[in-house]
DNA sequence: ATTTAATTCAAACGTTTGTTTGAATCATAA
DNA sequence: TTATGATTCAAACAAACGTTTGAATTAAAT
């Protein structure tokens, strides 16, 4: 076993307790002290506490985005030149998302925790981020959505993609509320099955009236 | 006009405070500076920081609660013997919580902003806080949905509970951003349209398949 | 008017914060 | 080996933090 670097090692631990004390919760020395490294390494790495955050970010959201990218063409391919049905672009957004919200090794909850969080957080830096990021899933993702949902006036195709995307974060985000108000019924371990109670749930509500 | 009292303004400021700044990014003497009090008040008057953060969501929560189950319980009283239709039940639901966060004189924005960030936060006191008002208006709600979704197994019941409290939180806490993604088409600021889009969408997610 | 309690205030407390510094240590190439 | 650049380290910096204190002020009650 290889032991990590300096730079990951400080990535992971933002990572964990960005998401759990926020990004002004978590201070430099609980970070350094649980990557077991100096103090002053992060300045050296990363500059200011800001760019860490934003690499903490870059590091799991570029794969993501290119992953449900590459989904939906998959579909695509398969579907030749006939239309992709909802439940496929549906799941080519939401799977990639919930599956590395369950993938511990590569930030799993954690991250997903913290990207729950960030999504409220004012700083400008970090929104432009985001919202960046969601735009280019939203281009790529925009003609297969629409011509799966003909009847869709704009208004309500964005409301519903609004309320699509509170679904999946908070989905994504807080894995364990479900299992404590469900008495146990519900199994957020269960990755694929969550997907596809949730792809089925979007899909009801997209489709609705 | 009669000036609003010491506690007021506090908790006036805390809640603005705290919805932008997260709750340990919003210091007390920033709270206090806006509020046009002395630092020393919020001991004062709330003890420590933690009971501020209380403090401010008590005040809206309570009343928000009292509504949904007054709305509840307007409807059953509607329907008599019937069951109370779905749409109804999802009103009561959510209808209450949109109409406070869009209510600029009852903490409105930034109240339902501060709510959608707690959430997320692991603070042991302000999740009991939450679960506890949740597990209250879950409690009343139960019987009427599972009478309006016969159907639906106990666990799909749970988990689309839970996508729902998702799209709520979203659209309430988050209203500026589905005018940028919609590129102005959707307006937050039309209130019961959003509801009744809301109500919809809900609807068709809960009685899929 | 006098007393008593409630409230406000400026000032200070000890910690913790993000950041900087300059020397020490390591790795790599000449 | 020596020299060079990259990295790590302990120590310190000023600023901001939550909290406490005790006196000054205001309001209410006698």
């Amino acid at each position: 076993m290889t032991k990590r670097s300096t730079k990951d090692r400080i990535l992971d631990a933002s990572e964990a307790l960005f998401a759990r004390d926020g990004s002004s919760g978590a201070s430099l020395r609980a970070i350094t002290q649980r990557a077991k490294v100096n103090l002053a390494a992060v300045h050296y790495h990363f500059g200011r506490k800001d760019y860490l955050l934003e690499a903490v970010l870059a590091r799991r959201l570029l794969p993501l985005n290119a992953e449900r990218i590459r989904s939906l063409e998959a579909y695509q391919q398969k579907a030749g030149r006939k239309k992709v049905r909802l439940e496929n672009v549906i799941e080519a957004m939401v799977g990639p998302a919930l599956r590395l919200s369950r993938d511990e090794t590569k930030g799993g909850r954690i991250f997903m925790r913290l990207l729950g969080r960030l999504v409220l957080e004012p700083d400008a830096r970090v929104q432009k981020l985001l919202t960046g990021q969601f735009e280019t899933v939203l281009k790529k993702f925009e003609p297969a959505l629409t011509a799966a949902l003909p009847h869709l006036e704009p208004q309500d195709f964005f409301w519903r993609l609004h309320f699509l995307v509170g679904s999946m974060a908070h989905t994504m985000a807080d894995s364990e509320r479900i299992r404590l108000i469900s008495g146990g019924i519900c199994d957020p371990d269960d990755t694929e099955g969550t997907i596809q109670c949730l792809v089925t749930f979007l899909c009801g509500g997209l489709r609705a009236k």
